[in-house]
Formats: C-alpha cells, sequence, structure tokens
DNA sequence: GCTTGCTTTGGTATCGGTACCATGCTTCCT
DNA sequence: AGGAAGCATGGTACCGATACCAAAGCAAGC
C-alpha cells in the first residue's frame, strides 16, 4: 500500500507550539483549556504560536488522555426523514458550542442494523448517547445500558427508559386522533400506516395506530379501517398507496395517517380522483411537517417539535455531563392539534 | 465537578481481552485487524474472549497510533436539504463497509461558520474531507489545501478544484433550463432565487441563474426577469413568496426556479390564484426531489442523483485512500432533463 | 546436521495529548 | 523573621491501541 501523494509534512503538534513559545507542553495545554490558568503574557507568547503554526489540537489524544472524547453519538432511523434531520440540528445548535461533536449513525428503521451502527458509536468512546427507537435489539439494549454513559431515548415515551427519554407519547398522538376525529362527526374512521413485517419497520408508526384503535373501541366505533400497508421508506408514495387500498375497499369518512408526508401522499390520490377534501374525506397527519403547512389544502395535523426534541436533549446532556443532577427522567415534551384545512370544522 | 452516576466500571481493553485469551495484546490486534495472520486456535480464543467480555476497540486510540482515525469529514450546508441528507447516506452506504466513519458537520450556508465547522472536523483528524461549496473563505481554502488528506469537493464543478471534484456544472444547468423553455414557445422567461446578499448565501443556487441569464441572451431574449428574493432556507416559502413577486410585476410564461422544493412553492401559489400550470405558466425546476415526483401535476426538472454523488465519492476516496491513483480529478456525473406536467410539450 | 526461510507470537517504543504532583517564587500573616 | 498559602509553570506517567523489530518453532533443502 503505497501512497502516491507528497508525505504532507505533518500536523504541528502541541510540542511544536511549545517550544515555539518558549514554553512547556503543558503549558500549551493549559493555556487552551483554560486560559485563565496562565498569566497573560505567556498566554499571548502561546496563541500567537498557535496562530503561526496553524495548530489545531488532535482531540483524538486528549480524549484518549482525558476520557471524554467530546462525542455524542445520534442513532436515528433516517436522516431523509426531516424530523430527524430537525432534531439532528438541533441537538447540535445546543451542544457544539460547548465543544461537543454529534456522531450520527444511520440504521434505516433495520434492527440488525441497529447494533451494527451501535457498535460503530461505541467504538469511538462517546460521552454520551442519544437512540431514537432502538429498544428493540436485546443486544443492543445490553449495550446501551452497560454503556457507562448517559443514555438518552428520544421520539418516544418508553415505560422504563433505560436512562433517560426526551420526547412524547405516540401512543396519546393516536388517541388524539381518534378524539379529533370523532368530534369531527366522523363514524367511519381510518388508520394507515406501514406494514408491520419485515426487517426494517416503524414501531412508533405503530404505536400512534395503537393509540387511534383504542381510541375508536373507547369511542364505541369500529377498528376495521386500519390498515398496515406498503413500506415505511418513500413515505409519499405510502400515502398514494394506502389511500388506494382504503378507497377500494369502500373508503372511510376520515383518515388518520402515521405522517403529515403520507397524508400528502394521500391527497394527491384524492385530487387524481377527484375526491375533495376536506368535503368527501377529511385527513389528519402527524409531525406538523413543512410541507403540511405550504400544500393547498394544508393538512391539519398532531404536531410535535423536532428541533426541540434536539435541543432539550442537549441542554439536558450538557447538565448530566457537567455532573448536575438532570431532573426528571422522563421529559415529555407533549403534542399540539393543529387544525388546518383538511379536517372540517 | 463532581460525577453522581455510578463509576461505571471501566470498558475492557485490549489487555483484558489478552489476559483472558492467554495471548499477547498484539496478538488480540492482528486478530482483530487481520485474521489472517493468526492460527486458527489462538484467533478462536481471542474471538471468545472478545465475546465473552463485550470488546469494543478504542478507535481513538488505534487512530493515534496508526495514524489513520477512519473518520471522513463531511461538510455541508444543510441537513434539512433532502439532497444532502440523501448525499451524505450514498457516502455512508459507501464508505462504512470499509469502517469509514462519516463525520458530519452544517454550516448553515453561512461563510463565518464553514471555518468554525472546518477547524471542528480537523481536530479529529480525518482520513479525508468531502466538502460542498466551501471554496469561499479563503482562510478555510487554506486549512483544506494543507489538511494533508484527500479534498473532495461536491456538488459542483470547480474550475481550479482544490484537489478532487465530483458533481455537475449548476452553470450548465441555468443553461439547459433556459434551451429547454425557449424550446417549450416561451418568449418572456423568468428565473427565481434566493438573494445573493447577506452571510448566509446558495452559491450553487446564483450559479445556475447565472447559466439561465447566459441562455436567454444567447437566444436573443431578455433576462430582466431574473429576480432574487428571500432566504435560501425555507424553501418552500421562498418558492411562493418568488412567484407573488413575479405575478406582482407582470409574469411570466415560463419560469425557472432552483429548486423543485421552490417550484412547489411557486405551485401551491398558482393554485391558490387560480393560475393554471402548465397553461398559464410552465414552471421547471431543479433536483428531482420526491415531492415533485408525487404532486399534482408532477414537476419537469432538471435531475441529479444526490445519492450517487455521495456514492461515487466514497468509491473515489475509498481507492485514493488505498493508495490507488484516484483517476479524473473531475468526476462530473452530468445532468438529466426530465419533462413531465408542469411544462408543456 | 545445519542453514534457510516461513509462520506465529511477543516486546518495546510511540502516537499527542491530559492528570497529577512537584517546584520555585511571591505575598501575606502572625 | 519564619511559615503558610497561592500562583505560575514544569516533569512524568499514563490513556489504549498499532508499528516495528525480534525471536521462537518448525519444515524443507542441501
Amino acid at each position: 500500500m503505497s501512497d502516491p501523494r507528497p508525505p504532507a509534512r505533518r500536523a504541528p503538534t502541541m510540542r511544536d507550539v511549545s517550544r515555539l513559545a518558549g514554553v512547556s507542553p503543558m503549558t500549551v495545554s493549559r493555556t487552551l483549556a483554560d486560559p485563565g490558568l496562565v498569566s497573560q503574557e505567556t498566554r499571548a507568547r502561546v496563541l500567537a504560536a498557535v496562530e503561526q503554526l496553524g495548530y489545531v489540537p488532535d482531540r483524538g489524544a486528549g480524549g484518549l488522555s482525558s476520557r471524554r472524547t467530546g462525542f455524542v453519538a445520534l442513532i436515528v432511523p433516517s436522516l431523509i426523514n426531516p424530523n430527524f434531520a430537525d432534531t439532528a440540528t438541533g441537538l447540535t445548535a445546543a451542544m457544539r458550542p460547548r465543544g461537543y461533536q454529534p456522531l450520527i449513525g444511520v440504521t434505516g428503521y433495520s434492527v440488525a442494523e441497529e447494533e451494527v451502527v451501535l457498535r460503530a458509536m461505541l467504538s469511538r468512546r462517546p460521552d454520551a448517547i442519544v437512540v431514537s427507537g432502538m429498544h428493540r435489539s436485546q443486544a443492543a439494549r445490553d449495550l446501551l445500558a452497560r454503556a457507562g454513559v448517559p443514555v438518552v431515548e428520544i421520539w418516544d415515551r418508553p415505560e422504563t427508559p433505560i436512562d433517560r427519554a426526551v420526547g412524547f407519547s405516540n401512543y396519546a398522538v393516536g388517541r388524539l386522533a381518534a378524539r379529533t376525529l370523532v368530534a369531527r362527526g366522523a363514524t367511519r374512521i381510518a388508520g394507515l400506516g406501514p406494514e408491520r413485517t419485515g426487517e426494517a419497520r416503524d414501531f412508533r408508526g405503530e404505536e400512534r395506530l395503537r393509540g387511534l384503535r383504542d381510541g375508536l373501541r373507547e369511542a364505541g366505533l369500529a377498528d376495521d379501517l386500519i390498515l398496515h400497508h406498503g413500506r415505511v421508506a418513500g413515505a409519499f408514495a405510502h400515502g398514494a398507496e394506502a389511500m388506494t387500498a382504503l378507497i377500494e375497499r369502500g373508503g372511510a369518512e376520515a383518515v388518520f395517517l402515521v405522517s403529515d408526508i403520507s397524508v400528502f401522499g394521500a391527497l394527491m390520490e384524492c385530487r387524481r380522483r377527484s375526491i375533495r377534501v376536506p368535503q368527501d374525506v377529511q385527513l389528519l397527519g402527524f409531525g406538523d411537517f413543512e410541507i403540511g403547512r405550504q400544500c393547498v389544502p394544508r393538512i391539519s395535523t398532531i404536531a410535535v417539535d423536532p428541533v426541540e426534541i434536539g435541543r432539550r436533549t442537549g441542554d439536558l446532556l450538557i447538565r448530566l455531563l457537567d455532573g448536575e443532577e438532570g431532573g426528571a427522567a422522563i421529559i415529555d415534551l407533549g403534542i399540539r392539534l393543529l387544525l388546518r384545512e383538511t379536517t372540517r370544522a
């Protein structure tokens, strides 16, 4: 394995800086870690040397020594889902100013991949781990529990969190959906979500439909229109296909879909078939995606704030990593009903 | 700074594994790095010990020693833009099987943030750096050029790449847009993109409009309808607002917008105003976003394959990091015209 | 039988930082 | 004046892996 590139003079080290500034490496380390510990004069000399050499500390080496890497593992099912991209953005915003670097792992909704990704994260010795919907594999649960660092489960409200949780109850979303549609006079109410078999599953989506089912039963309504259909990925297509399947089974007065993306797909299917929304059928989604705010008609939805989930998780972790108490084990950010134009008054 | 959590028995080290297996740490290292180097019997004993202890190697320590961290820095303007999320997914898919871990940095389209993020990445000593539209700050350029590792610029076709480039010509996109709309009989052709001032700029979008302008001039048409309007973020809203501005200036026969997301926003604005697409106005976008394939009417667009950009970049880097020649400095993946329903035949 | 060479294993130094303790010097107090 | 206390700095031993070299064991070749 010969390297064809020019030998690339090695990056300067703390030793180089210390020589140039005429101090010991230890003093350079202090200057960078906590400038208040060195005299003003020394600090100036060190910083000038850092500048002149273009020195960038090697945090890998620092982490090895201090046993704090500054990494925060973030494991999500998908980055293409804007909800998780938003959460990643919120987490980054909260933690980067304190020097933490998110390490993003994507599982593709696959239970098998979960463990592979988690292992890759653990090999980087993160200071904290944030996971979304990872509690299905026992091996993964064990790895997490034994990691010896704070673990936060997000986008969920587990009965018994491994450590902490920041999110909301997906089950409650489904129940609220049922209540909302019942209150709007619908009696034949459908629920559309992805199928529940195979390697890749959307457990949170299933949880919402479970809430819907219980809500409908409680209202004395039938729950025979809760359909599981198609793959979790490509959610746009899912909405259109699921709507088609529903129509073939006779349709419904109101439909709850597991995400706004799916609602959009269903909406387009309705347009193609000249079915009027909300006059002929009411649609209710989940997630308050940007697309639902922009399309015509605007999508009624049950909202959570994905950026806030990331931000609150970041704040919690900063506190925990500073050695403070983090407060409650479970932070429930709640859900919000946004009635717009795909439901009737 | 007292730590309230239980002392968390430290993760097992290679030393622990070696003791349990009755071999030297060096043999454990070899077993894990290249199993063919040790005898079958030894390998079995070592792997059993690894399994029993739940040992996960510390790649931070390994990287310090081997001077290969296995990190690939990926710097993008935004993760919320599905194009970049797709590229990240493609890059991950190509490189993770070889043990590389992407390190994602997000600049928020901000030139100032670029350098901060780049510095954070460099402190992790990545084996390669992938950047998207980072060539605007001289300090950042210098840092990249002196990093001593392969650098790939993506989503662009720079005149003089820092090292390598994988992408396509945004300028060519604009010219193709002009040609396409001219060929469809339009004479009053507009171009809508975000404003060109302020800290956060979408340079690639501007480049597309520059191509459009030149294309229009070449066809002998006016270019006075090329409007820069609103912020780059929140592209849905951008499309609607820009379309409104255009209509207030008298409208156009055909409009090129810098992304399909913007086209969607414009399309919704047209629906609100009962302007028919494509009968009253033709719309052409860029990016072939999922939403453009699903909405009604389906959006005509100039497509690139974002996942492919990531994948090809990953393949190139694997070759370079294996010490092979990488081939051409610039890989142009080309663009594809997809005529759908927002343009006329 | 002894050299040669291959396979398999081990020992030691080192990667670039930080933790921890030691030291020299000043300042302040009794 | 003597000693305690505090500030600024330096020295040394690691953190947990891998590179590199050495060496043991064994088979093959002459």
